[in-house]
This record gives structure tokens, C-alpha cells and sequence, in this order.
DNA sequence: TATAGCTTGTGAAGGATTTCACAAGCCAAC
DNA sequence: GTTGGCTTGTGAAATCCTTCACAAGCTATA
């Protein structure tokens, strides 16, 4: 298959939460037009996106809801269920263990783990937090894929290291610092200061501008 | 000034963090080719990335980082600090008030705000939990120009219209439902479930490559 | 069966971003 | 001061992504 652009799977992402919200108002049909409405894009937009990956509508009638839904989680792999372990316990890691968003789409967290000997045993939400020791083991076992990295920079690419050579490939990093993965693994930052940045950099350019 | 993308901001705030670093351990210069090994990318990316804000550098040397870093800090609106408000107080909410890699960089999160009353007097770390009949006010007093969301979806976009009416610009959104802004008004979202969708899309195309 | 009215799927054009490649310029050594 | 070794800044080329525009095809109606 061709190259898929990173913002044409964002839009998938997207379009498959309208499409979610229509079938459950029972809405059979839609329009890659209204698609782009309410995913502020273009028609066009739409249709090249999914024609990358086939062709899922009816000419002069659009998508059925239910069939494009099939089709986009098919592809984005949200037909098989996915197990992911949270490593480090601390404020954003017990967030995310927490947060009810995950099962819904197929993601299912088996596992929470925190190397401070004091959270170690204390329940989350129908978790237990376990010891980093452990995390080997229950990636083999469970065979997870996917990881949340909420541990601070100092210790996440040591523990990133451990958890890739177990089996992990894919890797949701929101340590504030860059990370290196082995070629084969794929790894996404959420950093806080740099959503915070592109957002000040936005204001200040604003200001810039209405004044000259 | 021409159009900026989004992916230059977004690089500039990575070399601003690893020139941080370099300081810290007092090298005073470095090369577009150190920081692009860094920063995963190339010395011409780099290079290009400063150039349409002026030149910062000595042909010969490399960049002063201690210049560097003041130029790249100016250009993204560090130089000044934001005071931003925090509107909702549940899960997330509360990790991002407690969160400390905000101050370093400029941003003061001077206001806690959640609707349920139980929550309204909590402490958090320094902050009390105020309720949302005072955002108005309290945005207009503290000239807030930036918002961090961290409600249910079923309230975000009330909430964002009342706080863009009384003078917020910058909204940064973590409630996994899309949002409109008014013109003039900037808007992002960090969306985890379509972060792990990106994950498990290249998980699957990585999959069928393999056995094709 | 024919027609009118929509909407898709997709080459081609256009626009944006990244990479290339090299002239210009600085520093250090002698 | 001259030379050698580096590194920047930047047009031009290449690549990547989005938008345009229209033929192809479906549905409904008569």
C-alpha cells in the first residue's frame, strides 16, 4: 500500500466519531458534504481519504453509516481489541488508568505500573498498580502492544528500552522529553509545553500582525 | 510575515528544549547538525526553520546558544508570561493544575474552575477550586488569554463560548468531542483516543505489510 | 425505458513543505 | 594576511498534500 499521511488517519479518527454519533440518531446515510461540515474540511477531502483505502460509497446517495463505520475501523485496526499497559502511576498515568473513553473503541487496559513501593497495591479504578518488575512478564503474557508512558523524563527512555525488547510496539509517550525507539516501533509524543507553545506563538503572531 | 506551519512551531519548541539542555551543562555553541540529530530531522530543516524569522547564527560556528535560545523564546511568546485558566476539575484537570513543567516555561495557571459544588473550596496544590460563575470575572481581571478544557463533552462548548465572549484567545482542548471557535480564536485539540488510533493504525498496516 | 438530480471516485492542477546543493562568510592556525 | 576547514542562509528542485473539476453511476419518478 502507498504511504498514508498522518493527517489523512487523524481525519479517519474523526469522521468515525460523527459517524458513531449518526448511527445512534439512526441516520442511515451521509454525504462525504456533510462529513466535511462537521469535520470542518472539504467534500473532496473526504472522499480522497477514503479512496486510499477503497471505494465504501453509492454514487448519488453517499455512505451508508454503518458500513462506513465497519469500513474506517477496520482501518484504523479497531476491529481486534487492543490490551495496553500504563507505566507510572503518578497525576496523568491515573488519569488515563481512570478514563472511561478507552473501552469503548477496543482498548483495554490491563495493566498500571509505578516503581514507587507505596502506590504499589493501591487500587485504580478495578486496577491494582503493580511493581515495574513485573511489566516483562505481563507484556509476554497479556500480549500487549501498545504502552502509556506517564513516568518522569528521567526514567522513561530506560523503562521504554525494557518494554520494547518485551514485545511493545507502539508507544504513547507523555514524558516531557524526546524518546528512541528501535526501527519496527512506533512512538507518539503528547507534550504538554509544546501544545501550550504553538498556542502562544499563535497569540503573539496576532498581535504582531494587527498592529502592522 | 509569510504563513508559519504548524510543524516549524511545533520543531522550534523541540530545539528550544534541547538548547535548555545544552545550557544547562554550559556548551555554549551548537550546529544545525547536532540539534537535527537531536530533533530527528536534518541540518536544512533546522536551518530553514529559523530562516523565516531572521538569522540567528555564525557561518563557520554554529549558533550561540544562549542567543538562540532568547530568539526562539521570542519568537514563540516566552518572553512574557500567560497566565491561563483551567476549567473543569475533574481527573485531567487536576493532574494539568498540579503539573509542574508549566511555570518554567511562562505559563501561571492562576484559576481552577469545576460546576460540581462538591468540588468548588478543594485546594489543588496551591490553587482553590473556584466555581465557574466566576470565570467571566475572574478572566477579564487576570487578562487571561488562555484556556485549558478539561469537561465532559456535553459541556465543552457552552463553556467555550462563554469564556471566548469574555476575552479568552487560545483554548487549549482535551474533551473528546470537536469544537467551533470564534474567529480570531485559536483552538487545539489533544484527543487521546484518536492518538492511540494513529498507534494502532500503524500497528495494522505494519502487520499486513509483513505478510504481503 | 428515459430523464433529472445528486453524489462518488479520481486524474490533474495547485499549493505547501522538505530536501538539495552551494555561495558566502567566520575562525583558527601559522 | 593567507589558507583550510567548517557552518550558515537560501534559491531551486523534489516531494508531499489538498483542492479542483468532471465523467461515471445511482435513485426516483414518470
Amino acid at each position: 500500500m502507498k504511504h498514508i499521511a498522518e493527517s489523512t488517519v487523524r481525519r479517519l479518527s474523526l469522521y468515525l466519531r460523527f459517524l458513531e454519533e449518526f448511527d445512534a440518531r439512526e441516520q442511515t446515510t451521509i454525504s462525504s458534504g456533510e462529513l466535511a461540515r462537521l469535520g470542518g474540511t472539504t467534500s473532496a477531502q473526504v472522499r480522497k481519504d477514503l479512496s486510499f483505502f477503497g471505494s465504501f460509497g453509492k454514487r448519488g446517495l453517499g455512505y451508508i453509516v454503518a458500513e462506513l463505520i465497519s469500513a474506517i475501523r477496520a482501518i484504523l485496526g479497531l476491529d481486534k481489541s487492543w490490551p495496553l499497559v500504563i507505566i507510572g502511576a503518578g497525576k496523568i498515568g491515573a488519569a488515563l488508568a481512570q478514563y472511561r473513553g478507552f473501552s469503548s473503541r477496543g482498548f483495554m487496559v490491563v495493566g498500571v505500573y509505578d516503581r514507587d513501593p507505596a502506590r504499589v497495591g493501591q487500587r485504580l479504578d478495578g486496577l491494582t498498580i503493580r511493581s515495574q518488575d513485573e511489566l516483562e512478564r505481563d507484556i509476554v503474557r497479556l500480549q500487549a502492544k501498545i504502552a502509556v508512558l506517564s513516568v518522569p523524563g528521567d526514567a522513561a527512555q530506560a523503562l521504554l528500552d525494557r518494554v520494547t525488547k518485551a514485545g511493545i510496539r507502539a508507544v504513547l509517550n507523555f514524558a516531557p522529553v524526546p524518546l528512541r525507539v528501535p526501527k519496527g516501533v512506533t512512538l507518539r509524543a503528547v507534550n504538554m509545553a509544546t501544545e501550550l507553545e504553538i498556542l502562544t506563538f499563535a497569540l503573539t503572531k496576532r498581535v504582531e500582525s494587527d498592529t502592522h
